[in-house]
DNA sequence: CATAGCACCTGAGGGC
DNA sequence: TGCCCTCAGGTGCTAT
């Protein structure tokens, strides 16, 4: 489920739960996740207070003590939620980082392609190293795509949603970002001039903040009922919409596969 | 290095 | 109801 702004929102939501709480243990009921999880991870988080959750591409990075970093990825299906320690886990809850004060961080995670990671202190996993830069960031706009696609032969969805370009873009928002710009998912990436490419880094930085805004509004809710931050879908133009009008022209929206990927364009707003 | 294909895993939904 | 098939929002590994 989570992309981006799904995993922002869930950083926002947790963190005034973790923030500054002592962890009083870390409950593996399955380690099998998309690597096995340490057996040495909760040695290392046993009585460490966290510190300021941080987001690095959809990695949540949970500071704890002067040891190192707790780092948990969300992988298709994942979802964190804030509850009584004491409430029975349900199937496919993998983790509970127990604190405290009687809280417990709980993972949920269907498929298992999540992951949680210790990362020590001064040091960069090597699952965050060569990530590109983040699409909110600084380092992020139509030219470093366009100095960055040079020589590509690759399709321009292919391009974005690789990690090492940038960070953070999945299939949904690449689909929405390409509609908005106006740009055919299956173009060359080293074909798309640099003002295309302002206008896609825009849609990019416009879709994501609008999701991660939309987001917000479920926040106050992360430790009511379920816990669960509802995983809120901002109103998207084409992705899941083949087959029905263009919201722009009104010709059927269409779907094919791009980099092994369901994608859905408008074969006239977008060239 | 860039790219394409496959892999991991479970659940939901559609067709019969 | 049950079986079988396809598909799903991520990303790492391998071969070319």
């Amino acid at each position: 489920m989570p992309e981006l702004p799904e995993v922002e929102t869930t950083r926002r939501g947790i963190a005034p739960h973790v923030e500054e709480r002592r962890v009083r243990e870390l409950v593996v009921r399955e380690p099998r996740l998309r690597w096995p999880v340490d057996p040495a991870l909760a040695d290392h988080l046993r009585g460490a207070t966290l510190g300021p959750v941080e987001r690095r591409a959809k990695y949540l990075l949970l500071p704890a003590g002067d040891a190192g970093t707790l780092i948990l990825h969300l992988g298709m299906s994942g979802s964190l939620r804030v509850i009584d320690a004491a409430e029975p886990p349900a199937a496919h809850d993998h983790l509970d980082l127990v604190l405290e004060d009687g809280q417990a961080l709980r993972l949920r995670d269907p498929r298992r392609f999540g992951a949680a990671l210790w990362q020590p202190a001064g040091t960069t996993h090597p699952r965050l190293a060569g990530l590109g830069p983040e699409p909110l960031g600084p380092a992020f706009d139509g030219d470093y795509l366009y100095r960055t696609s040079r020589g590509r032969r690759a399709a321009v969805k292919a391009f974005i949603m690789d990690n090492k370009v940038v960070v953070g873009v999945g299939n949904i928002y690449a689909t929405e970002a390409l509609f908005r710009a106006g740009i055919d998912p299956r173009r060359a990436a080293g074909r798309i001039g640099r003002e295309r490419y302002r206008r896609l880094a825009d849609a990019i930085r416009a879709v994501l903040t609008e999701a991660i805004e939309a987001g917000g509004t479920t926040l106050r809710d992360f430790t009511h009922s379920d816990g669960a931050p509802g995983y809120f879908r901002i109103r998207l133009a084409a992705y899941g919409r083949a087959g029905e009008p263009c919201p722009a022209c009104g010709r059927t929206l269409v779907t094919s596969q791009v980099g092994q990927r369901a994608t859905v364009r408008c074969p006239a707003c977008q060239t």
